[in-house]
RNA sequence: GGGUCGGUGGCGGAAUGGCAGACGCAGCGGACUUAAAAUCCGCCGGGUUAACACCUGUGUGGGUUCGAAUCCCACCCGACCUACCA
């Protein structure tokens, strides 16, 4: 028999009986009985090959303990795991090592379930999915063909972020300055034909449906910033002495008067039509020039550029003749890709108008000084605008959009700030589509028959240039296709971005093996929506926005129930850790700086080194991998330091002095209830005691509200591991009377709450407890209301706002019983000193306050 | 520039209108031990004090309230997101 808590010779033992009794088994239909259902779910990861350190687990512990409690009171649970196994990193470590992606995902996948299963989680690993398995990527490729078919897919050539070095286009979202967000590497503009989803057509329902999440305010509001609808007006601007015409939007109609000015985007079509020939050469130059710009260059600079094109349109509203001019302020991708210049009431145009000595006129009064200063962006009362005169912005915004409408000169407009989704990679390692391209030049569907259209198996993986994408490469079996119905066509050789896999993961997992469907209707509609959703706030506007639109797209296709796929979401801190860097910025590991005068030098060279905090990385040297603490601490104390470290949503800098603390506690809950010297249950422990009444009762009744609270509100459970401590230190200074006995229900009750935490501790308890039972499976225990309260209860006496004593009374004592209690006190008499009371405020079960 | 969240001991944090610093780490003192580890006991924001006590204290300044870390206003600092979106 074991007499010292050992982790390592429980935890292996455990997970093996849980594996081998489906412990963790999620119930089918016919097990569904009354209970209710809870699904909480992980953001899967992408299995990379740097393994997990101890940054991952924080949201995984959290879920795992909500989904252990849940079963524990009686829920069906569905909590599973699975892959996201499509993507870049795969394929050019593939390159690296000569090896196939599929082996190397594979491996990287071994190398994080064992990690997983070691921290003894419950995932139901009998649904583990890879998104990279044809049986799953062959519904992937379905539910493209239902947007395809819905028009929801379509080619277009776009201006698209072309990296060289990666050999692929990427989504606006996968680019920022100018560089691809993973790896820094530059990116270029290019036009080229892409596939797109048309993600805007949903924009809308994307907003409103917002509002009945149980999302964190922050997340949904980068949504909203991400989608960003505006309201306006489009106006139509016609062409001094010519037939051409152009529209602009703007959500200042009511500024429309003081318009001394118009921009088209260096992009915009009418620009080559309109110049004349006198500024012919002027705007080529600058037009060539904006158009190889990078993004990042383009928002780098700091001063307004632009030419004018010697055009003039005519502003509908003074019928005045304007200049036109070509700026690359403007944007071609959004709005019309042309505005008005308003210089009196927007900043930018202030600046251009400033710099190029166009007319400023005030059209808003409200200002403090005056246009020819700064431009007035707020709102006040319409002035020099003719019908618009003393109406405020807001009236003065209606009665222009009403004027445009009724004289045909523009009408209402809504501009949303999200683009479509560029859907297409030249890449390997991604969903093939299921799309051949006809003779004729159109495109259709592969039969659902024919489903999966499999990756095919090709020697030369690596990028080429921009127009042969790597399946272009694959043989002529693969390449040439013969329809049903005879016509023959070209497979569409792109492939699918990684965010494809991951926007529907979560319908898969309530019915994975389905080989007739994506998932069955029953099972659908019983585990969706998703309860609980914990994931990195770093998806907030990709993963999610994504596969909000495919789960509303099937919504309307009558595929699932629900019109949001994820009903609570909690976005997990991250865990950081510090590093060490030299001036020349060369990375030192912890091991090799030691702290001296409160600075930090490696510890050989005495050299200086900066510390800071920083997200785990192996190339910052400032990893604590996960396996080796397991092997050090154990899988129970590791999933206790998680979440006491801080609240879930909290980033927090990992430091190992704190683990010790709570590897004390799980050894102080094991010496209270196992005898050191045979390893049987402590002869204290009485079997035939029952708890009523006894002095570690109420303690344990609020030990389970305070536990359970914790657990519930998922963002604080670190203040349910204290309170478990505050428990166990109340069991352990009881029970140092050696004649003191607790009654085995107590005991009992705690290691049922334990279990969630420390499953492998708390099993290996229950059962030398006697229980034949799993701990996993046990009951939750109930806490009574009444034995929450404390029998005596300390009083605070305040004396004008400030404390002057407490004093230790029954709970439910009144109010006057309190107040005289109070100002009899000996302190409060002494600190009175005769003065007269003038009021006293009783706050029951709470505080005294006298006022004098 | 805009948005969101935050700022509490040496450190991680607790307290969301009622005893600030729970719980833990680190530190200091003690017990046990030949010694150490482990364990147990005590102290642990700052100041005045021999002590009892008293004062002060949650980024800064104001306000509301009998009472503010908590609510309101202004400012400072930090993190994240976003950024010529008309």
């Amino acid at each position: 028999m074991i007499q010292i808590y050992e982790p390592q010779n429980i935890e292996a033992k455990w997970q093996k009986v849980w594996t081998e009794t489906g412990a963790f088994r999620t119930p089918t239909a016919n097990e569904w009985h009354d209970r209710p259902k809870y699904y909480v779910l992980d953001m899967f990861p992408y299995p990379s090959g740097e393994g997990l350190h101890v940054g991952h687990p924080k949201g995984y512990t959290a879920t795992d303990i909500i989904a252990r409690m849940r079963r524990m009171q009686g829920y069906n649970v569905l909590h599973p795991m699975g892959w996201d196994a499509f993507g870049l990193p795969a394929e050019r470590a593939a390159d690296r090592y000569n090896m196939h992606p599929a082996a190397i995902t594979k491996r990287n996948i071994d190398t994080f379930r064992r990690s997983l299963q070691r921290m003894g989680f419950s995932y139901d690993w009998a649904r583990e999915i890879n998104t990279s398995a044809p049986d799953y990527y062959q519904w992937t490729q379905w539910i493209f063909k239902k947007l395809f078919k819905k028009g929801l897919a379509y080619m277009a050539d776009v201006p698209v972020n072309w990296c060289p070095a990666l050999g692929t286009v990427l989504s606006n979202e996968e680019v920022q300055d100018g560089k691809y967000v993973e790896t820094g590497d530059p990116v270029e503009r290019r036009l080229m034909r892409q596939w797109m989803l048309k993600i805007t057509a949903y924009a809308d329902r994307l907003l409103s449906d917002l509002d009945e999440l149980d999302w964190p305010e922050s997340l949904k509001e980068m949504q909203r910033n991400w989608i960003g609808k505006s309201v306006g007006a489009t106006i139509r601007f016609h062409i001094q002495n010519s037939e051409a015409r152009f529209e602009v939007f703007t959500t200042r109609p009511d500024t429309l008067f003081g318009a001394t000015y118009c921009v088209l985007a260096p992009e915009h079509p009418l620009v080559k039509q309109i110049t004349t020939p006198a500024q012919q050469a002027a705007v080529e130059a600058y037009v060539q020039q904006s158009i190889n710009r990078s993004d990042l260059d383009r928002t780098a600079q700091q001063e307004k550029t632009g030419v004018f094109t010697g055009a003039y349109a005519i502003n509908p509203a003074t019928e005045q003749p304007i200049p036109i001019w070509v700026a690359d302020y403007v944007l071609v991708s959004y709005g019309e890709g042309a505005i008005m210049g308003v210089p009196g009431h927007d900043e930018r145009d202030y600046e251009f108008a400033q710099k190029f000595g166009l007319p400023i006129i005030t059209v808003v009064d409200g200002g403090q000084s005056s246009v020819a200063e700064a431009a007035y962006t707020d709102e006040g009362m319409a002035v020099n605008s003719a019908f618009l005169n003393g109406l405020h912005t807001v009236e003065a915004k209606e009665r222009m959009t009403q004027w445009l409408e009724e004289t045909g000169k523009g009408r209402q407009q809504i501009q949303y700030r999200l683009r479509d989704w560029l859907f297409s990679r030249q890449r390997y390692w991604g969903e093939p589509f299921p799309i051949v391209h006809l003779e004729d030049g159109s495109t259709v569907a592969v039969p659902d028959a024919e489903l999966p259209v499999l990756l095919p198996d090709i020697d030369d993986r690596t990028p080429q240039s921009f127009d042969k994408p790597p399946l272009s490469r694959a043989d002529a079996e693969w390449l040439m296709v013969t329809l049903p119905d005879g016509r023959v066509g070209l497979r569409e050789t792109n492939t699918m971005p990684q965010w494809a896999g991951s926007c529907w993961y979560y319908l898969r997992f309530v019915d994975p093996h389905n080989t007739q469907a994506p998932w069955g209707a029953a099972e659908e509609a019983y585990w969706m929506p998703v309860d609980l959703y914990v994931g990195g706030a770093e998806h907030a506007v990709l993963h999610l926005l994504y596969a909000r639109f495919w789960h509303k797209v099937l919504y309307d296709c009558g595929l699932v129930t629900t019109k949001e796929p994820f009903q609570q979401l909690f976005n997990q801190g991250m865990i950081g850790a510090y590093s060490y860097r030299n001036r020349a910025g060369k990375y030192f590991h912890r091991d090799n700086v030691i702290a001296q005068d409160d600075a930090w030098v490696v510890r050989a060279t005495g050299e200086p080194v900066a510390t800071q905090l920083e997200k785990m990385s192996k190339s910052k040297l400032n990893v604590y991998n996960l396996d080796d603490i397991i092997a050090e601490y154990g899988a129970d104390s590791l999933r206790l330091y998680e979440l006491f470290i801080g609240p879930i949503s909290a980033s927090t800098p990992w430091n190992m002095d704190g683990i010790d603390g709570v590897q004390r506690f799980l050894h102080k809950v094991w010496r209270l209830i196992i005898d050191a010297d045979t390893g049987a249950v402590n002869s204290q422990i009485n079997a035939g005691l029952s708890m009523q009444g006894t002095e570690l009762e109420r303690p344990l009744h609020k030990t389970i509200k305070g536990v359970t609270e914790s657990i519930e509100s998922i963002d604080k459970m670190n203040t349910a591991v204290s309170r478990m401590m505050e428990f166990i230190n109340t069991a352990s200074q009881y029970a140092a009377d050696a004649n003191a006995q607790i009654p085995s229900g107590i005991i009992k009750a705690f290691v049922r709450l334990l279990a969630p935490f420390a499953p492998h501790l708390a099993e290996e308890l229950w059962a030398r407890l006697g229980e034949q039972q799993l701990v996993s499976l046990a009951a939750w225990p109930q806490y009574d209301e009444e034995l929450v309260q404390d029998e005596m209860i300390q009083v605070p006496i305040q004396i004008n706002g400030r404390l002057r004593d407490v004093m230790t009374v029954a709970a439910g004592t009144d109010n006057k019983t309190l107040e005289s209690l109070a100002l009899s006190n000996q302190k409060v008499v002494r600190h009175l000193n005769g003065d007269a009371v003038k009021r006293v405020i009783v706050v029951p079960g709470k505080l005294v306050n006298i006022i004098h």
